[in-house]
DNA sequence: GTGAAAGCGCTAACAC
DNA sequence: GTGTTAGCGCTTTCAC
């Protein structure tokens, strides 16, 4: 490394005092005279200085730094999440950390420590694997103020969600509309606090509709493409003609499975995802899914955020974002 | 913000001097005895103290920020490679700041500029919409090590590229063999520079097969879902019945497209992707593509940045690394 | 208008 | 084994 250019150096160059240089270079260049400001910032210019990141921060701890732990980055869905962030951070002069845990509860443990060791000023949590023992530990431990989105049970702090229980209403009651009776869903096998609910908005809706719930139309598999490919074999066992999926990612899988067994979409069965992320509207057939509002709740999340680091005594909230219905496709009238 | 636990707080509660505290917590306890070792231990945790980043970093300038500006992080290809870099750089005790550029110039050098700003200590650019002007007038102006892939024909700095003419021949010689004589392509409308080289490929092996190019069956379109749909409509209207497209995002699409003017892959037209990405095995048909080593590229990236930055005096790069074929059902003996 | 001086929180060299 | 001292590069009073 070569040595760095500092504010001694300008000042030298310019043949005036360091706090001159701060000054001009930090908005308070209107004390000076025009003279000093054109010496300083041609000595800037023609040294490239660029003030140390580090030495600034200690001081005037301006710049924040938050963290956004996501299970999965490559899920539409979190890409989503974290553009909406990343430009609001950009704009709020802030760094946004970015770690996608991959559902890996070890390397989550280790983002969490890093995360901490850097002093961070707060943390978006939008992954279901952080439990209570590790906010305890670490976070309220350090004092760190963070929010929960798609949590766990925890009671504790900010949450952020969208409404997963009316969102599965909406599907089921699509679903019934068209005349499907047996209407299953494909479910988490660990289903994080917002998989719940909508497992509970399904449960509800069903009942809402007259129709029973019948504990042999719930599958349960991973939350993966190939988790969804596994269900379809247990699918087809049943005699359901409708499904809920659990997510988008999910019912691509489903897809996938049902053409292997030979089965079609929406003839065979009208299927219903969640999230309702960009590819829905190219699979064959396009995908009718449940949206939740992203950016709204990137939006949501990072103002909570930023609120909670500027004043850690506010009360605790807890705000929900409405879902709806995209229709496309995949649902068809039972005949 | 509530006053924060410092090194002081701590030094005075456990009775010992500043410096002790700090060699204690800094891998220099063994000098110590176990008495002083145990106070400040339990200093620490009583009172909950967190180094301070900026300070510590202002000193010992160990942990490097490097920023990855990608075009689109909600594209599969860069959220794996991301995925490589950011495991990378935790491993390494490096920050990774990662922004997606989302393929707007504008935000792209709002993000350059914010990068330099944090004095960021190297950049790993994989979009290819930055050109040899940012890089002249921010990067190597403020001696800003950085690397490139994908991009554009740039001759300055290291670069990592995957071999992107020989992968676009491994597509045509794999449709040539299958009887097909009429292969399209569908190319980007800006192509980047790695872009240009699989057109160049797909000249090459075009001619080392004996068939004839036609300019005719090359089809520019955008590099995204809504290209790849909207160059089915031009791609029937020649007598292709083979198609490479430009990456698999635009496979996609073409997929959709064709389906939506009732045309069949692989009956009408054998399709091969690039980037094999994950969904392509949940295609219908499963897309044929081909694969970039995008964990060795993440890794290889990563590696010779951090080298330049330990070394701005190394003579620059290019290393070259190899693609292969993945066959799936997307494509078909011409009957 | 400008500069001197103090100090942000921490580490590292060197005493003792 | 432990503490003293001298900064890292910068901003910010406050005096002139």
């Amino acid at each position: 490394m070569t040595n760095r250019v500092t504010i001694r150096d300008v000042a030298r160059y310019a043949d005036v005092s360091m706090s001159t240089v701060s000054q001009i270079l930090n908005g308070k260049a209107n004390r000076f005279s025009n003279d000093t400001r054109q010496k300083v910032l041609y000595a800037r210019d023609a040294l490239g200085y660029v003030p140390d990141f580090n030495a600034r921060n200690l001081i005037t701890n301006s710049v924040k730094t938050i963290g956004v732990i996501v299970p999965d980055i490559g899920n539409p869905f979190f890409s989503t999440f974290i553009k909406s962030i990343e430009f609001l951070a950009m704009e709020q002069n802030c760094i946004s950390l970015i770690l996608s845990s991959n559902d890996n509860q070890e390397l989550e443990r280790k983002h969490l420590e890093q995360l901490i060791n850097r002093s961070i000023d707060g943390i978006i949590i939008a992954s279901p694997s952080i439990g209570q023992t590790e906010i305890d530990n670490q976070l309220k431990k350090n004092r760190i103020p963070y929010l929960l989105i798609d949590q766990n049970p925890i009671a504790d702090g900010d949450r952020v969600m969208t409404d997963d229980f009316n969102g599965a209403e909406l599907a089921v009651n699509h679903l019934a509309q068209l005349g499907h009776r047996k209407i299953a869903m494909i479910m988490a096998k660990k289903p994080s606090d917002n998989l719940k609910r909508r497992f509970l908005g399904y449960k509800q809706a069903l009942n809402s509709n007259g129709l029973e719930f019948d504990e042999k139309l719930v599958i349960s598999t991973e939350m993966s493409k190939i988790g969804g490919m596994n269900a379809a074999n247990k699918l087809i066992k049943t005699d359901a003609t409708a499904v809920l999926t659990v997510n988008d990612e999910v019912a691509i899988g489903l897809y996938h499975g049902l053409n292997l067994l030979g089965k079609s979409v929406p003839d065979d069965y009208s299927v219903v995802g969640y999230d309702n992320i960009d590819l829905d509207e190219y699979l064959a057939p396009p995908l009718t899914s449940i949206s939740q509002p992203i950016h709204e709740l990137g939006a949501t999340v990072f103002k909570k955020l930023i609120e909670r680091i500027k004043n850690p005594d506010l009360p605790q909230t807890e705000i929900m974002l409405p879902v709806k219905l995209v229709k496309r496709n995949s649902t068809k009238k039972l005949s």
